[in-house]
RNA sequence: GGCCCAUUCGUCUAGUGGUUAGGACGCAAGGUUUUCAUCCUUGAAACAGGAGUUCGAUUCUCCUAUGGGCUACCA
């Protein structure tokens, strides 16, 4: 029997889940649930001094946006919990002693300082300070110290930490779904602590601890862990417990330039590079996709195409879609250079499918906050200034003049639409309307277009000039439809007032 | 510096030992809309370089270059 699919989404509550992170949750739920596995959220809060209060909250309500629930996590206990690693602490110390017990691990004493003046020694000679086999039975270790020495130092309370003993001369065959086959010569590793003198596991022991007891089968993360990977395939072997499957995603670079997307380039090229904003309120504040105005569905699916792709041509995919089409073989190997541009489309797609009600809805709040009351049908004013829009914010932009008559006229436009003989002209326009009993833009259309054409008179010299006392510049929908929904009334003031204007 | 990973239009990418190297974003031109936007059509635009393997390499191998990551008692 094939075991269940068990994946992990471990961010750090250091801070807001930058989008990077963002994408990693997405690709581990992708493929949970494409294999009808479960998606679990840990919360990697081994390290004291960088917790940032409210980022775990952050994370949840990011997820919570995105629409990628977790299966199992804090606040949603599930067989395997808890899910803090603080709340895990006391797990862990008995690994790392099983592995000095059977000699795989050990003691070592080392003060901060006196690895720094190592390290320091060796740059000065420009080598490179490895604490391993090289140098380790020259420090301060239980394995240069006699059991005795080393049960007299713990007894007197004296510092540790364990370290992994990283063997000699081996050369480690990894494998790795996205990349391949990966080789590493043991030589250039170092011995890793495992466990820290402040009495919690460093990230690496508490990991594979949890992977192990959580029943991971598959490890999907960043590629700054592959670096890692030789350490933790080691330890799953040193335990005696299959390792799961690996595959390490690439990072998401800066627009231009050079490096891995951080938030000062959000902050550079005007984008978002949260989901989320995140205020820490001292002025600092970041972002957010969701308070920028974009739709959670665009931003999965912008994040799935960054470094994924389905091998066909289709580029709109619902989260149902993405989970049948994903697959880690099709992860793309290289770094992907992060668009706003193409960001910007996604968004635009998807708010055009958007349900008019829904957004006559939204757009009725705006009003509001903008004291507007109004009788006009917002259905059908959106339905026509949809098209124009990519965030609903745009909406009262593109739709404003239905509800403020124009006070001033796009001066490049009156100068080629108000002529001599405009006024002459508006005033039949008037007089046309005010004599129609059905108000309706195909009315409209008819009366001013067979009227015009009668008169044996360029369209533009009605149409540019009626455009501009109707809505104030040379842009927006259709002039019927805007003066049918203006009702007679407020055309004819708009009108009339276009022509106390020129005059 | 050391170790690891990567390299197709400006960007995201498809692709194959023999293709007119395909799509999307963006850009440009034209059309529709007698406005603007949308939309449609067209266009410019790429296999990092050098060896090797091969009848033939963008595709396989090696080297170089470039980019990225890691190199903490951080994750």
């Amino acid at each position: 029997m094939a075991q269940k699919v068990r994946v992990r989404f471990a961010p750090s509550p250091t801070g807001p889940l930058h989008i990077g992170g963002v994408r990693t949750a997405l690709f581990n739920y992708l493929f949970a649930k494409k294999h009808g596995g479960d998606f679990v959220l840990r919360i990697e809060d081994t390290d004291q001094t960088r917790y940032v209060s409210g980022a775990e909250d952050y994370i949840v309500d990011a997820l919570d946006w995105l629409n990628i629930p977790f299966d199992e996590g804090p606040g949603k206990e599930g067989a395997f919990g808890p899910y803090r690693q603080s709340e895990r602490k006391h797990l862990y110390k008995e690994y790392a002693d099983r592995l000095v017990a059977e000699g795989k691990a050990y003691y070592a004493f080392d003060t901060p300082e006196e690895l720094n003046a190592e390290r320091s020694k060796y740059e000065a000679e420009k080598k490179t300070f490895i604490y391993n086999w090289h140098n380790r039975n020259n420090l301060n270790n239980s394995l240069t110290l006699s059991s005795e020495e080393v049960n007299a130092k713990i007894a007197a309370g004296e510092k540790y930490v364990i370290r992994f003993k990283s063997p000699e001369n081996k050369t480690l065959h990894l494998t790795d779904i996205i990349r391949g086959d990966i080789k590493i010569d043991t030589n250039t590793l170092d011995d890793k602590v495992l466990f820290k003198s402040d009495g919690m596991p460093t990230y690496h022991l508490a990991n594979i601890v949890d992977d192990h007891l959580m029943e991971i089968t598959h490890v999907i993360r960043g590629e700054e862990w592959l670096p890692s990977l030789a350490l933790h395939q080691q330890l799953y072997d040193a335990l005696g417990w299959t390792a799961p499957q690996f595959a390490h995603l690439s990072l998401i670079l800066k627009p231009n330039g050079k490096g891995k997307l951080s938030k000062r380039d959000g902050e550079a090229g005007g984008f978002p590079v949260f989901p989320l904003q995140w205020d820490p309120g001292n002025g600092d504040r970041l972002a957010g996709y969701r308070e920028d105005g974009y739709l959670p569905e665009a931003v999965v699916n912008m994040l799935a195409f960054l470094g994924w792709n389905p091998g066909t041509e289709q580029e709109l995919f619902s989260l149902e879609e993405l989970i049948d089409a994903f697959s880690l073989e099709r992860v793309n190997k290289a770094g992907a250079k992060f668009d706003p541009e193409k960001t910007k489309w996604f968004q635009q797609q998807y708010f055009q499918h958007m349900d008019d009600a829904v957004l006559a809805k939204a757009f009725s709040e705006i009003l509001l906050q903008k004291n507007i009351s109004s009788t006009l049908d917002l259905n059908k004013i959106i339905s026509l200034v949809k098209e124009r829009s990519v965030f609903a914010t745009d909406l009262w932009e593109q739709a404003s003049f239905f509800f403020e008559a124009p006070n001033s006229y796009d001066e490049k436009a009156s100068k080629k639409a108000f002529k001599e003989d405009t006024p002459e002209i508006m005033r039949v326009v008037i007089s046309l309307l005010e004599n129609m009993e059905d108000f309706t833009a195909a009315n409209l259309s008819s009366e001013i277009k067979g009227w015009i054409t009668s008169q044996e008179m360029g369209f533009g010299k009605v149409m540019m000039p009626l455009r501009l006392a109707l809505v104030g510049a040379m842009k927006g929908p259709d002039v019927f439809d805007i003066a049918a929904i203006l009702g007679k009334e407020e055309a004819l003031s708009r009108i009339e007032s276009a022509i106390q204007a020129i005059t």
